[in-house]
DNA sequence: CTTACGGCCTGTACGC
DNA sequence: TGCGTACAGGCCGTAA
């Protein structure tokens, strides 16, 4: 995308999360990419008029790239899996467009970038790149885990005289940004801790043990290619597989990884949200 | 201020 | 086979 020129713009649903403004299609025709970038969860790609173009994929969210020059684009694993999806496909024969792809850009080349989400829980907006960390999608977001600034004495500080329990505390992207259920359920296994324990009860020496685990499942993960669970791909259409790795998540009942420990692995709900934990090596 | 909870959507898996 | 229910990688608004 960086360098290309943005020629068109198609919203196909304006009803996402948050509602694609009228003004949306008419601010991003004509501007070139410049970068693409990323806060927290929200994909941020830079424009050449210090526009800066917002996108969360919410829980089902995806972007794919259609190539007008390769047809067989349009069967990139992962890209038309759910059922409405490839009926309407028939239907639109032409486009290559399926019923929950909601907004396509047109760039210079022919090139198509098409954000899917069924669920509609994805979103896009505009920002001005000056004010960028104003907007207040972003301005209350904690630090990036991966940042210089994540460090332990930095999570003892967030997370000192909060209630909530620790696996919550890890999924409020006010305190630690971009950590989700896989990731919190899978730092505190490596942390050694109970999601269940107040946080305010995680000082320093546990905080610099959960920065690091949050840190090194984080990169590895990344370095995996990220999690499918059903139907997560990257943009080529390639699957990750660090689902392969998970110590805890979505292995209720299975024996716990710590060589040694007789536990098997726990299931509970916290927050409305599947917590996955051993609970004899998570204290 | 903090925390808990329901809701937003649609698709899939699973039990009856 | 068909139907109902639970659940899904997120996050916001509201109420307490």
């Amino acid at each position: 995308m960086v360098g290309r020129r943005i020629t068109d713009v198609s919203v196909r649903r304006r009803d996402l999360r948050i509602p694609i403004p009228p003004d949306f299609e008419a601010r991003l025709v004509g501007r070139r990419i410049e970068n693409v970038g990323r806060r927290a969860k929200y994909i941020l790609v830079s424009l050449d008029d210090d526009t800066v173009l917002l996108i969360h994929l919410g829980m089902s969210g995806r972007m794919a790239v259609l190539d007008e020059m390769d047809p067989s684009d349009a069967l990139v694993p992962g890209r038309f899996t759910h059922g409405p999806d490839t009926a309407t496909l028939s239907k639109e024969r032409g486009t290559g467009l399926g019923a929950h792809d909601h907004v396509v850009f047109g760039l210079e080349t022919g090139i198509r970038i098409v954000f899917n989400d069924h669920r509609r829980f994805g979103l896009m907006a505009l920002a001005e790149a000056a004010h960028l960390d104003d907007h207040p999608l972003l301005a209350a977001l904690g630090a990036e885990p991966l940042g210089n600034q994540f460090t332990g004495p930095y999570l003892a500080e967030a997370l000192k005289g909060r209630k909530t329990p620790i696996k919550a505390a890890l999924l409020n992207q006010h305190i630690v940004a971009g950590v989700g259920n896989i990731y919190a359920c899978e730092a505190l296994f490596r942390a050694g801790l109970s999601p269940r324990r107040s946080a305010h009860t995680v000082g320093p020496k546990r905080s610099e043990r959960l920065a690091a685990a949050l840190r090194s499942v984080l990169r590895e993960a990344i370095e995996a290619g990220g999690s499918t669970l059903r139907d997560y791909a990257h943009a080529d259409g390639n699957l990750g597989y660090f689902q392969h790795a998970f110590s805890v998540y979505d292995r209720e009942g299975e024996p716990c990884a710590t060589p040694g420990c007789k536990g098997a692995v726990k299931r509970i709900v916290q927050s409305n949200r599947s917590t996955f934990f051993c609970g004899f090596c998570q204290k």
